[in-house]
DNA sequence: CACGTAGTTTAGAATCATTATAAACTAGTT
DNA sequence: AACTAGTTTATAATGATTCTAAACTACGTG
């Protein structure tokens, strides 16, 4: 089964129609090797970088919310002027270079076990997520 | 010696004209015994409640970011449309209930210890911040 | 296959947090 | 009192994100 087919089925599987645009989105996203972080900018850019047939800075938000909930991206919280997403779903965390301005991926196996021991009423966690900011 | 009196010391120390808006800023962020989150509106808002002479928003975010820079106030690495501070400076972490849009403090303490096995060339850990999402 | 419809895309407008500007004001010094 | 560097302010500008409503399209049904 080729790429393209494998995302048409992962996006109906998910209740999204599998547009020509989705398809795209996802060949820039998911068709690489290595994950990567990416904000909303970045990704219209690649996108319409690649072929003459442009798709739409309102789209490219609507695919990647709709992805972010779907879970195929995630965003990464950090305190920046505009969001960050990562296609890299694993539970992992960040470093982020204050100076440079770049994130640079912490697995999970390069952080030790994290305990919790307050606990919420009613309430139980979703996710723990680090962020190391570096300095010179 | 007064409240007042300190809070001017403070600014002083920190190469700030102890002017009267920073003062009354002052007194809203730390004339408490609890440290709280706020965004810039919320402060805002508090401040302009207290009296009759108002502070513009301009000057409640170059206070509020002087505030951070000199290290009295954190700014919480969160994914929100909107920046959040914490008047509590101690070394701590973050709960964010999802649901409620609520950041509870996570004490160092109820945290076990957080090991960084990574180790990023030219670059020393400046801080580590752990967000814990909370659902139902 | 034509049709209908719900879902999708799009350009452009609207919103909203934040930052910049530049003129008026003020703390602290001379 | 006069000076000056630092501060405040109203307002404009910016820039990311969301909204809108009209055009378009995937796809099930007849």
């Amino acid at each position: 089964m080729n790429l393209v087919s494998i995302y048409a089925k992962k996006l109906r599987n998910s209740g999204l129609r599998p547009t020509k645009q989705r398809i795209k989105i996802c060949e820039v996203l998911f068709d690489t090797e290595k994950t990567f972080h990416f904000s909303i900018n970045d990704l219209s850019k690649i996108v319409n970088n690649k072929s003459s047939q442009k798709i739409s800075l309102a789209t490219i938000y609507n695919t990647v919310h709709a992805f972010k909930e779907k879970g195929y991206l995630k965003q990464i919280p950090l305190n920046a002027n505009q969001a960050y997403f990562d296609t890299n779903i694993s539970d992992h965390h960040h470093f982020y270079d204050v100076k440079e301005k770049k994130l640079i991926d912490l697995d999970n196996s390069d952080v030790g076990p994290i305990n919790i021991y307050k606990k919420i009423n009613g309430k139980k966690i979703k996710s723990v997520e680090v962020l190391v900011k570096l300095e010179d």
